[in-house]
DNA sequence: ATAGGGTTAG
């Protein structure tokens, strides 16, 4: 045994002997460098270890570029690298990982290499820029024999981590150093504009694209029908596909996805339905539908709830031989606990179990959400704990739907002591869930507990942002607590955040409602826009008082401000309102009459400002003739003065007790 | 590359 590992040992040394020999005046980082090698040929890194202590950049450089053929190995030698402390400096790490990108590149290991680039640039890694990567892989570049495409891979790894910025800075940069990047890494680029919804961007990139020597192709194309979906402009979006056959670019099966789902956004399920249908013919039959498609209509059916359709698309699915997936069944379970059928919600779980697929956090969400809508708690809650049991991951949105489902259900006290857990946990925390309980407290009149709530946020350190504010503001104004309204007004400004029109809104409204015309006129001037709520606010005061034609000059200040887009439902409501306790109810009706010609939709509140006014001043059957009226408008009665004044009318009408 | 879950202030 012994006898083994010294004859092993030994021909490791003659061997190192004859490398050295070979130079006439062998260098000791040659010899290290072919001990190196050699050990590493065979993977032996208790031996390797041994060397850890004299590794140097150069030679951990050599190392990696000696093995560019077995990029296997070389990935195992980085990696050892790395974790080997005594060489883990940061300037180390840097070098060995631009020669190990450009390995990988060289050899298509593409995943590998955007890995390690995002870590360079990651918070939890080196943090290093966009730029300084590049400046790395330009250093090593001619030693490695690389090609553009790493180029082409460090924008990739920009824009997977959403940084449009960092990849344009790439591209611009590249350039400067007299290289290129490919049209793939500048589609790459483009579609980062679109998801971070930088859209005039996006179109000035593409309008350059031509005079930089680019030539589109069909992944060019099908963002420019995507930006068109983004903003549900369809028809410019199939006017892009005709323009793109034209140029002799054929589409793909994700031409038609992007637009299908488009339609699908819009609501727009004929043109869905016949795009679908026309998939093939539209292509000269080389594309048919995938799973991507068909869930699109699925999830269009299913939020326009139409379960009945998305079934029968489901069944068109898999009648084509396209397999279901977890995002289908997710469609068709949030569809079934929207419809109020969590049983069914539940059952397709387990169908999707028993074909071997996931139930995942969204899904999860899904059935929770829908669950406590339902005002199902104790379901929600067992639903909860089962993701808890399965270790599944919990994420911002399940802790949203849960802190919102226990506040409107008049669990507040639960929903802080779930989002204290969570804290606890250290999971992700979300500022949607603060603002939330703050929300329910400020609602409930608790004042002192949602400025408890702010409090914790600071102590943990959490950004707070215009809506914590706002709600305390607006909560603390409600309740005629002008001073501590104030002193948190103050905190923001304090905190360099800037107020914004909400607040200014919410502070108006305030001063208004204590009587502080005065003050809240001297903000008002103060503001720099003004919306309809600001508008709206004023009407309603001057309307109050009986000041007609103050009224009137803020009326036509909103018909100039936007055109008709400043005079709401809310307006109209308003004036309504004052309308009728001033006895005019002609007029009151007049101005209905005007704004559903308008296509403006009288709401609940119309409904009841007018319903109760007349009945108390006019005659039984005007009231009837005016619910009927509204009914005919489509408006939904507010239930409680349904019940109360209108049933009753309607059953003497009928007959009935 | 394209498809999923939430919504908190006037």
């Amino acid at each position: 045994m012994f006898g083994h590992v010294f004859s092993r040992r030994t021909s490791f040394l003659v061997r190192c002997f004859h490398v050295a020999k070979k130079f006439s005046n062998p260098e000791p980082e040659d010899i290290l460098f072919s001990a190196l090698c050699l050990n590493l040929r065979q993977r032996r890194w208790n031996t390797l270890h041994q060397f850890s202590s004299s590794l140097t950049n150069p030679l951990i450089s050599r190392v990696l570029r000696e093995f560019r053929s077995s990029p296997k190995l070389a990935l195992e030698f980085y990696n050892w690298v790395l974790r080997s402390n005594t060489v883990a400096k940061s300037e180390n790490r840097f070098e060995a990982s631009c020669v190990m990108i450009h390995l990988l590149v060289g050899s298509r290991r593409f995943d590998d290499a955007l890995s390690i680039m995002a870590n360079l640039m990651s918070v939890e890694g080196e943090k290093l820029s966009p730029l300084h990567v590049l400046s790395g892989l330009i250093r090593s570049y001619q030693a490695c024999g690389s090609s553009p495409d790493v180029f082409d891979s460090l924008v990739r790894a920009c824009t997977q981590n959403g940084d449009a910025q960092g990849a344009y800075e790439v591209i611009e940069q590249t350039r400067a150093e007299g290289f290129c990047v490919s049209v793939h890494a500048l589609n790459n680029f483009m579609g980062c504009l679109l998801n971070v919804n930088e859209i005039d961007r996006f179109w000035k990139v593409y309008k350059e694209m031509d005079s930089l020597g680019y030539v589109e192709n069909v992944n060019t194309f099908n963002l420019v029908i995507y930006s068109f979906c983004k903003e549900s402009k369809l028809f410019e979006a199939l006017s892009v596909f005709y323009r793109m056959l034209k140029c002799g670019v054929w589409p793909n099966v994700v031409s038609f996805n992007m637009m299908i789902d488009g339609a699908c956004k819009t609501g727009d399920m004929r043109f869905a339905l016949q795009l679908l249908g026309k998939m093939g013919m539209m292509s000269g039959n080389f594309v048919s539908p995938n799973a991507v498609t068909y869930n699109s209509v699925i999830n269009g059916f299913c939020k326009a709830g139409r379960l009945d359709l998305a079934e029968r698309i489901r069944g068109d699915m898999v009648k084509s031989g396209v397999d279901c997936n977890e995002r289908t069944y997710g469609a068709l379970v949030d569809a079934y606990g929207r419809a109020g059928s969590s049983d069914e919600a539940l059952r397709l779980c387990d169908e999707m179990t028993s074909k071997g697929l996931v139930v995942n956090t969204v899904i999860y969400n899904s059935i929770v959400y829908w669950l406590f809508m339902e005002g199902d708690i104790e379901g929600a809650m067992s639903v909860l704990r089962d993701m808890n049991s399965k270790n599944m991951q919990i994420d911002r949105f399940t802790q949203a739907i849960v802190v919102r489902g226990l506040c409107r259900n008049g669990y507040v006290k639960e929903a802080v002591e779930f989002q204290r857990q969570i804290s606890e946990k250290k999971l992700v925390e979300d500022i949607v869930c603060h603002n939330t309980l703050m929300h329910h407290f400020v609602r409930d009149k608790k004042l002192a507990c949602a400025d408890q709530i702010l409090g914790s946020m600071l102590v943990q350190g959490l950004s707070l942002d215009a809506i914590s504010f706002g709600t305390l503001i607006d909560g603390y104004l409600k309740e005629g607590k002008l001073e501590r309204a104030l002193e948190i007004y103050d905190g923001m400004i304090k905190m360099n955040k800037t107020p914004n029109l909400v607040i200014y809104n919410s502070i108006v409204n305030g001063l208004s409602k204590r009587g502080m015309a005065g003050a809240a006129e001297a903000v008002v001037n103060a503001m720099e826009i003004k919306d309809i709520v600001t508008y709206n606010t004023l009407l309603n005061e001057s309307l109050k008082t009986g000041n007609v034609e103050e009224a009137d000059d803020i009326l036509s200040k909103m018909q100039k401000q936007d055109g008709e887009k400043s005079v709401s439902l809310v307006t109209y409501n308003i004036m309504i309102n004052h309308l009728c306790k001033f006895g005019s109810y002609e007029k009151a009706k007049e101005v209905l009459k005007f704004m559903v010609e308008r296509g403006v939709v009288p709401d609940s509140i119309t409904y009841g400002t007018l319903i109760t006014s007349f009945s108390k001043h006019r005659s039984q059957e005007k009231v009837v003739e005016l619910h009927d009226y509204l009914i005919l408008q489509g408006v939904t009665p507010h239930e409680h003065i349904y019940l109360s004044i209108v049933r009753p009318l309607l059953d003497r009408e009928n007959g009935r007790p």
